[in-house]
DNA sequence: GTATTTTTGTGAAAAAAATCACATATATAT
DNA sequence: ATATATATGTGATTTTTTTCACAAAAATAC
């Protein structure tokens, strides 16, 4: 079992290793990626450790081999399908947003139930609430992304489940009521902010908390 | 020397307490604030152990006298003046959201290098970035938003620090160098859909990271 | 007025995560 | 070939965070 921090740990090496290799960088030693992810070398040791990753004693870690293995481990090596429900200010944003696909994730459809909105943004095709259900079983998405007003969010949230979703990214700041088989990423961002003033305000050091 | 997943939870307690009280509540038990924010009743108690918070061995906690408490901690007793660098899509949504201000937050100016976006935002004004040093400086703003280009962040947090901010919220999806005293948080939406995908796709319960 | 129930509060214990200490391998230099 | 420097790898240790166990206070019931 393993813990949320890890995985992000992982993402981010695999991230770094990418630019490294896109550099012409054949090997990496923990240290390089230490400094290039605010971690320590010894953590990016004991996580490939954990991970039965292994490098050579000097030499460190073969840079392809590595993005292979963390690859396999994430689950990149099929494009990841997601919808998303919202299509406001902020689902508009990430619909327009090149990160994602650069790291194989495509949103596969939008939907939202403002007749205004049907159509496409981008390449992505905005299609009614009601039709969602159906999108996703076709299509067999198990990821969705919650963009919709925090009174709706709940009624969303039930349709994707019930349509056979398992997994939410949320970005409205309310606790979903959901069951333990669901995974829930929630994106708060005022809390984010919040938290952060409260670092500057006290002049506290913010213990590096990875993310 | 407190954590952000502690303070993020006094901000989730505060949250509900002013639900809480918008529905009449006057005071409220620790099991109440635990069901509402996804944490044990034992942890909310902890929590307010810690903060030197206490209640009643019956009848738990009177709903204001939290609040005021929370308020006094987290430091929301005055409006937190922020500002905005990068006024594209997501910098936009950010501008237009009403969340922050609901949380005495407020963007009190943005700022982006393409001239075409100078005017306002809403009710906010969107300067040149050369005003950036001027206006931080007069208005004595400590914290900054990022969301630029992922090439111009660093060059743009520089510049922030230089102009005497101390606090980042930082949507590029990169490591900015920085110096100790400087609190930096990152929003990094990329990996928090990756990290999702992967908890779905191992089928693993990912033991419920706090935000 | 005494017993019972409810709920806080905290020192101690457990669990989880990060770091240390050091053994081990391998490349490079001499 | 031997010594030296560089890095990995992991069991042990420390630190941090969460949970347990139970005492104490206050309201309610009898
Ligand atoms: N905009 C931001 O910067 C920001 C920041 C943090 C959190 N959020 C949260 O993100 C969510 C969306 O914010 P926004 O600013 O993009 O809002 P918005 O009003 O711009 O967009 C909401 C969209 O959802 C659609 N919608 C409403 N009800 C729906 C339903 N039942 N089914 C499908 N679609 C529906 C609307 O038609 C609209 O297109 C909110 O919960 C908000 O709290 C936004
Ligand atoms: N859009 C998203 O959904 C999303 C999601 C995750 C992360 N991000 C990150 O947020 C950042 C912004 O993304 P976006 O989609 O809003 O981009 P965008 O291109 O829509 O907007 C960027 C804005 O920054 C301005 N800008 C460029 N260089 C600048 C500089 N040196 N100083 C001031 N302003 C400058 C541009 O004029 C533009 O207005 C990027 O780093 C991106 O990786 C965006």
């Amino acid at each position: 079992m393993v813990s949320k921090k890890y995985i992000i740990r992982l993402c981010r090496y695999r991230n770094v290793l990418y630019r490294l290799k896109s550099m012409g960088f054949m090997r990496v030693v923990s240290n390089n990626l230490a400094d290039a992810t605010d971690v320590t070398a010894l953590q990016v040791r004991k996580d490939f450790s954990l991970a039965g990753i292994t490098g050579n004693k000097k030499g460190g870690y073969r840079v392809d081999e590595l993005i292979e293995k963390l690859n396999q481990i994430l689950g990149k090596n099929e494009i990841q399908k997601v919808i998303l429900v919202g299509v406001g200010k902020i689902g508009i944003a990430l619909m327009y947003y090149k990160g994602f696909e650069e790291e194989g994730i495509k949103i596969e459809a939008a939907f939202d139930i403002d007749p205004q909105k049907y159509g496409k943004q981008k390449d992505i095709p905005v299609l009614p609430l009601e039709r969602l259900r159906d999108f996703v079983k076709t299509n067999n998405i198990k990821t969705g992304i919650i963009t919709v007003p925090d009174m709706a969010a709940q009624q969303v949230f039930n349709l994707m489940i019930s349509s056979g979703i398992k997994g939410v990214l949320n970005f409205a700041p309310i606790k979903l009521r959901s069951t333990p088989d669901i995974v829930i990423n929630n994106v708060n961002l005022v809390m984010e902010l919040e938290n952060l003033i409260y670092f500057v305000n006290t002049g506290e050091r913010n213990k590096g908390e990875i993310l």
